[in-house]
Order: structure tokens, then C-alpha cells, then sequence
RNA sequence: GGUGCCGUCGCCAAGUUGGUAAGGCAUAGCUCUGCAAAAGCUACAUUCACCGGUUCGAAUCCGGUCGGCACCUCCA
């Protein structure tokens, strides 16, 4: 059994050995709470939850730090301009991330430090880099002095003359306090109207990138197994806090991997000019079809500057928050996903049939309880679970792990029509069957245990995807009931044109009926 | 300009230390049904943007072309 993670550092998959098996320790940059988190903060949440998740199951303990940058200056403008206080202000999108973290089905992690907790941790490091020689004040302020740090550019593929090169260009406005244009503020002088704290430099607030090197090593040491973040994280904050830690530790290494998860892109739903639709599975073309407007090349990326993203506690709410989970695993974490409604509404529609096989495989074990029989491998020859550790030690290829789990819903499935004679060569009793289908749900349970899906009870998902229709409509279940008890006697009475004008009446309102022995069920159209 | 990534069925998406294309959605036919629905079965990429090369053998390696994307500035 041998783990593997890409590294961003070495730019390749790497076997993963912890310091410590019996304490792994894992960081993930959290999100800088100014304003509700997006769809784009979701997948890192979700990636990193599930890489949680499987090392929980791999090893006795395990340490997830994910912070949130409480002190910044976006925090400090909104709350300006709102006429609250900044802490007040954080506090709220906290609140409604935690709120969203949970209903996508995400652990808490062990520790969630805040920077405003952790200024003490964060004026001692900025000590010790000034004390080894690797930083200097200046009028309140204090900056890291990059050309220092030899090893600086290492993670993002740059180096010391690729920017100075891209100095020459002009491109970074320069500050005169600084030594050089790349070197970073790790405390900044207070200015009017922003909240500040004593420091050995005058009053003033952190600046960006100390506040991670503080609260890992305040968590988990000077180095540790894992850090994650988004792809966007990898320069400069990175590398910056790369920098920041190693200067002040001595150490040459600070996290072992870097592992950095994927975007999410907006499939845009229409022009932005004229609103005009784009036609479906097409790519983006080159101008608006309908206006004529030449597209920008960042019209469909999704970021908060611009407005153009989505919220996830409004997808949430309008969506399965299971579905959102699932669609976000069936891709690879490091590979970008386009996002559109129609790929939800697909993955709805999965995961509702999935909680319906579910449910249709509890209740038949339920009705046939069975003691002993074949296992699940002497019966088809496989064992589902070394598949799926194998897809999830690649890298956390969590794509075909769900693809894995895909396979046990079609055994399932056809146990449950009785058809397995195909695949086996002969038929089987049904204690046989149930005695499988026992089995098989105890994979997917196991399995969905380490990808957070499949989790919950297959009839509580299922009618609460009932009760949201009902309430969207303005029904009761009674009124359907009423319908579908009309129809059954329309239909003992052979009058099959009213009992189908019936259904039909039902389908309209997007309801599907299905007819069995022991009666009629109805459930909730997907499309 | 610098750095890195990508281009696989109508759509989404695995597979790249080379060995002959997972899975999902959609679609068609069949089984079941009074008819449906659900479920199951069957079908659905001789082909992996294009052109060369290496090789017994390449979606996977190398070179080139075209196309898309990200970061380099706050950003998950």
C-alpha cells in the first residue's frame, strides 16, 4: 500500500511517508472571510475534506489546520463601508461558511485559528526573521528582504532573475522604503480607521502572508506532512510563506508537499453585454452571436472583484448540497472544472437514483434477512475495496474512485431484478441475494465514508427531495395521494383514458408514478 | 514577455514510469408493464486536436503546428 500525492514543489507525484505515522499533520489555507465564499472555495474545501477523511482511516491521528485570515484589507474596507467593526464583519461570513462546510458534508477540522487570535505567535516570528537577518524595519513597518532567502522562487518555478527581469518591465509599482520591489510586508504601520495591535515596531496589523507560517508552526510545528491551497496560492503566498517560515526555523524544508487543487471556472450562462444565451455545449466563442460584443478573455472566470460567481450558500440552497459534493469529486482535484447548472442538475439526477437503489437495497435485505452466504469476492471475483484504495492512493483520484463505487450500485441493481445470472451462470436464492446486497452496501457505506457521500439515510434523502417539491408547489402529500388513489380506481375499473389523464396531470407537475405489486409510489422527476 | 497546465464518445470525465480506451449523463432497441415509470440487458470513440519521429507496440515518450486555460496584481 503506497500512497502517492503530487507535489507542486518537484512537480510530480511523490510517495507520501508522514514525519510522524501516529500524527500526520495537514494545513489548508483557508478563505479571508469579506464576503459569502463561492462555488471556487467550495471545491477546496471538499478536495481537502476528503484528503482528511482517507488519512484519518490510513493512520491513528491525524492534525487538520485550516485558518481564516480575519485581518485583511478587503475585511477592513467592507466593514468601512458597512460602519461595523472588522472582527464583526468576518465573524458573519465565519458563520455562514461553517454553515455551508457542514451541508456539503465536510469534517471540522481539528483546529480553525483565526489571525486575530494569533498576533502574539506572529510578532515573535517576525523577531526571529529579524533576528537572523532575513528582514528589516522601516517607518512602522516591517519587510521580508527576499534576496536573503536564496531559495526563494523554488515552488513557483521562478527565480530571483526571472523577477527582476520582469522588474525591468515596469510592471511592480516601486515603494522606495523597500530594498528591493519583491520584498514583502510582514507588519504593517497602522493607518487611521483600521484596527491595530502593540508590536515591538509601533502599532499595526500583520501583513498577508505571516499569518499562515504563524499558525502552522503554532499547530503544527516548523515543518510538517502536508500543505494545501489553491492553485492561485502556489506565488506569491506560498512561496512567501516558504520564505517567512524557513528564515525564521533554519530549516531548509517547511511543508513536505504542496498540494494545490484545481479552479472552478463559470460556464457562462449568457452574454455579458446583451444577456444572450449561449447555445449549450458549445466552447466560448469568439464574440456574441446575438450583440456582436467581442469576449474579454476574463468575462467567464469567476472572481468576487468582479461579481461573477457563485455564492455556494445559494447553490446550496437551491440544489442538493450531495450533488454539489459529488460533482465536485467526479472531477480530479488538480483539474479545472467548468461549472454550469445543467452539470448540477446531471449530478442531482445521479445522486437521487443512487439514494433510490439505496433505498431499494435496504429494504429487500430488510424482507429477506439473511444470516450467511457466498462473499461478495467468491461471488463476482473481485474485491471492491482494494479497487477503490488503489484509486484513492493515486493521488486521491477520487474521479475513479466514484466511478468504483458505480460499479457496486450496478451489482446492486441487478441483484435486486434478480438478474444475475448473466454475470454468474445461475440463479440465487434470495437470502443469497440479500446476503450480497448486505455486503455491497457495506462497501458503498465504507467507501462513501471516506468521500462523504451516501451517507445519509436513503428514505430521509428521499423525502426531503419530496417535501421541497411539495413545498415549492404549494402541495401536500395528501393531494397527491388523492390523485394517485383516484387513478387506482379508475383503473380497477379498466378506465385506463382517465386513470392516464391522471398520471399525465401528475407528470406535468414534473412527478413520476411507479406501479408495483404492493401499490403505487410516486417520486420527483430529475429532469 | 516569464512560469505552468490542458485539448479523450453529443455532454461531463478517468486513463500519460508505452501494451492496445473506466464511469456518469443523454440517445436507440429489448425485458417488465393495460400503457408507462423505475430497474436490468444490449448498442454507442479501430480512436484519444493536427503533423512528423522513437518503438515490435503510443491517448500515453520526443519535436513541431493549431486551439484553450491559469499564475506572474487581491483571489480557493
Amino acid at each position: 500500500m503506497v500512497q502517492r500525492i503530487y507535489n507542486t514543489m518537484s512537480q510530480k507525484k511523490e510517495v507520501f511517508t508522514p514525519l510522524d505515522p501516529n500524527r500526520v499533520r495537514l494545513y489548508l489555507c483557508g478563505v479571508t472571510p469579506y464576503a459569502p465564499s463561492h462555488i471556487g472555495h467550495a471545491r477546496g474545501l471538499v478536495a481537502f475534506d476528503v484528503v482528511y477523511r482517507w488519512l484519518l482511516r490510513q493512520y491513528p491521528k491525524v492534525i487538520y489546520v485550516r485558518n481564516f485570515t480575519d485581518i485583511d484589507d478587503k475585511i477592513i474596507k467592507a466593514a468601512n463601508e458597512e460602519g461595523i467593526e472588522a472582527v464583526a464583519l468576518a465573524a458573519r461570513y465565519i458563520e455562514l461558511y461553517h454553515d455551508s462546510a457542514a451541508k456539503l458534508g465536510c469534517l471540522p477540522p481539528t483546529h480553525e485559528p483565526k489571525v486575530s487570535e494569533t498576533i502574539p505567535e506572529i510578532v515573535a516570528l517576525i523577531e526571529r526573521i529579524i533576528t537572523n537577518g532575513k528582514a528589516y524595519p522601516v517607518a512602522g513597518d516591517v519587510y521580508f528582504e527576499v534576496k536573503q532567502f536564496p531559495a526563494y522562487g523554488r515552488l513557483s518555478g521562478r527565480t530571483l532573475l526571472d523577477l527582476e527581469q520582469l522588474e525591468a518591465g515596469a510592471r511592480v509599482e516601486v515603494d522606495t522604503r523597500k530594498r528591493s520591489p519583491f520584498d514583502f510586508a510582514l507588519w504593517k504601520a497602522a493607518k487611521p480607521g483600521e484596527p491595530a495591535w502593540d508590536s515591538p515596531w509601533g502599532r499595526g496589523r500583520p501583513g498577508w502572508h505571516i499569518e499562515c507560517s504563524a499558525m502552522s508552526s503554532k499547530f503544527l510545528g516548523e515543518t510538517f506532512d502536508i500543505h494545501g491551497g489553491g492553485k492561485d496560492l502556489v506565488f506569491p503566498h506560498h512561496e512567501n510563506e516558504i520564505a517567512q517560515s524557513c528564515a525564521a526555523s533554519g530549516h531548509e524544508v517547511y511543508a513536505h508537499i504542496w498540494m494545490h487543487n484545481g479552479f472552478v471556472n463559470l460556464m457562462p450562462e449568457g452574454c455579458p453585454k446583451c444577456e444572450h444565451t449561449l447555445p449549450d455545449g458549445e466552447g466560448i466563442p469568439e464574440k456574441c452571436s446575438a450583440c456582436g460584443y467581442v469576449y474579454a478573455e476574463d468575462d467567464f472566470k469567476m472572481s468576487k472583484s468582479r461579481g461573477n460567481f457563485y455564492p455556494m450558500h445559494e447553490l446550496i440552497a437551491e440544489y442538493e448540497p450531495e450533488a454539489l459534493r459529488t460533482l465536485l469529486l467526479s472531477s480530479h482535484y488538480r483539474t479545472p472544472i467548468r461549472f454550469s447548472h445543467a452539470l448540477v442538475v446531471d449530478t442531482e439526477r445521479r445522486v437521487g437514483r443512487s439514494y433510490a437503489a439505496l433505498s431499494a437495497m435496504d429494504s429487500f435485505v430488510r424482507q429477506n434477512p439473511s444470516e450467511d452466504g457466498p462473499s461478495f469476492e467468491s461471488a463476482f471475483g473481485s474485491n471492491p475495496t482494494a479497487i477503490f484504495e488503489e484509486a484513492m492512493e493515486d493521488d486521491f483520484n477520487t474521479a475513479r474512485a466514484i466511478a468504483e463505487v458505480q460499479e457496486l450500485f450496478t451489482l446492486g441493481n441487478e441483484l435486486l431484478a434478480a438478474r444475475e445470472q448473466e454475470r454468474l451462470g445461475k440463479k440465487l436464492k434470495a437470502k443469497e441475494r440479500s446476503w450480497l446486497l448486505g455486503q455491497i452496501r457495506g462497501f458503498i457505506r465504507s467507501q462513501g465514508e471516506v468521500l462523504g457521500v451516501y451517507l445519509e439515510a436513503p428514505e430521509a434523502y428521499l423525502l426531503r427531495r419530496k417535501q421541497k417539491f411539495l413545498a415549492a408547489h404549494g402541495l401536500s402529500a395528501a393531494d397527491i395521494e388523492a390523485k394517485i388513489e383516484a387513478r387506482a380506481e379508475a383503473r380497477r375499473n379498466k378506465d385506463f383514458a382517465k386513470g392516464d389523464a391522471l398520471r399525465d396531470e401528475l407528470a406535468a407537475l414534473g412527478l413520476s408514478l411507479q406501479d408495483a405489486r404492493e401499490g403505487t409510489s410516486w417520486d420527483v422527476r430529475d429532469d
